[in-house]
DNA sequence: TCTATATACGAACGTCGTTCGAGTCAAGGT
DNA sequence: ACCTTGACTCGAACGACGTTCGTATATAGA
């Protein structure tokens, strides 16, 4: 099958569930989709999201580039692939109207987690189409969540959207940040101490509020920047 | 003066205003950082973000790449510039207590037109360091609007990287959807009434409730989507 | 056994960010 | 009037990138 075909049928048809595979054949080590997303991911883990190269992902799979175009239609293609493959680790709970802000919170941090497992793949995730199968399941599964809630259709539709926006913009950040650590390229790189020394040494005539919360806007350990944000945003939705 | 050391001061020294600068003078054409920026902008007003190279822009001002080098560090050092020019152009309105929530998203509102009229423009801004003198302008400014509206200084400071972060993953998305329908990539560009089509065709067993609220789901003219979520997480923000 | 088809892959194309090094100018001290 | 100094210009090149072409190969069905 064509991989044009394949990335077609990942985002009409609900997988006809046919026949068993034909099994594969080739010449020597045959290449499955599968091998390719693995070791993309496994590539990723361990390098970032930008070390994930069509010639590196050959190299991992001792071949040539060329190889891969048999599998894949672009790099595109394979970013939506790999996004499709982490959903699939989602598990998606059967709503219950008296804990639905917990369930939701809960799915949230199970994307931010498989995001920052990986890192920088959330660029990929907020370049997508909305239309692939394994993402319209999260979508439906957050819905039902907000919908059990009582939230009106149309704040839980874009209630959905804001929240898988945010969750990807606040993992490429922390992404970004933690790749500059790895390269360390001098003054690019700046620790949560160094920044609240370099917002302390602001004038404070030009930002009052700025020098004088230094503390507030360096908070936050761990997930709590996340975990309020969230809470708040499905407050605000909750409400309309 | 060093690019390097031109970047770093933008990022310590809040503009020591010295005496003025020693006037430029070159062979033939002198080029100015301004120059850079300004057609760097202008490039990414009309051709998009992704076009903006080294070698275009060089190229719009009649030199190598190479030439560039004097200006600017990095790549990433161009992005920060192009951002912080953006900055500049916001009013931030003086806070009034009495009208701090339209305030505010008047100012989120002007972000967002800025970085949709330079399509692909806010994927960098997602990549910044946020020391950059000119957008802890901006941080200052949304601060202080909301301690003007009684929000406790952490949800103050917390709200400010939210709503940040979400603009900017909503302008870029709006961008990558735009982009794709100019290269018009044969299945990849989709729009909201192919959209529409595609979820109201999936089985309603596995997707209830996308196939029932399709049209909640793909609602929203202008920026009723973008107003909406805003309205939410300030309202969540300001009840914490 | 023969043919069709799907896959494998070496080689190449064009583009990208960035660096090197030789060259060119203008200002300031002497 | 000369020379040093420092900032700027820019042709050429490097290595890496995504992608395509053409050909080789191995299996599935005839």
């Amino acid at each position: 099958m064509n991989p044009r075909e394949r990335r077609a049928a990942r985002h009409q048809l609900p997988a006809p569930e046919g026949e068993p595979r034909p099994k594969p054949r080739r010449r020597k080590a045959p290449i499955t989709p599968e091998q390719v997303t693995d070791t993309a991911l496994r590539l990723i883990e361990t390098e970032g999201y930008e070390a994930l190269t069509m010639r590196r992902l050959a190299g991992a799979l001792d071949t040539g580039p060329a190889s891969l175009y048999a599998h894949v239609v672009n790099k595109a293609d394979l970013d939506e692939l790999l996004i499709g493959r982490l959903c699939t680790r989602l598990t998606l709970p059967e709503p219950d109207p008296a804990a639905w802000r917990e369930q939701l919170t809960g799915v949230c941090a199970q994307v931010r987690d498989q995001y920052l497992k990986y890192p920088g793949i959330s660029r990929a995730a907020l370049a997508m189409v909305h239309t692939d199968l394994e993402t319209v399941r999260v979508s439906e599964g957050m819905l039902a969540l907000l919908l059990a809630g009582g939230v009106s259709p149309q704040a839980a539709a874009w209630a959905v959207d804001a929240l898988l926006l945010y969750v990807a913009a606040y993992c490429l950040e922390i992404s970004i940040v933690k790749q500059r650590e790895v390269h360390n390229e001098a003054d690019w790189a700046v620790d949560p101490e160094e920044l609240r020394r370099r917002l302390a040494a602001l004038p404070a005539e030009d930002f009052p509020h700025t020098t004088r919360h230094t503390a507030e806007l360096t908070a936050g350990k761990g997930h709590d920047r996340f975990d309020c944000t969230l809470a708040a945003m499905i407050d605000g939705f909750a409400r309309r």
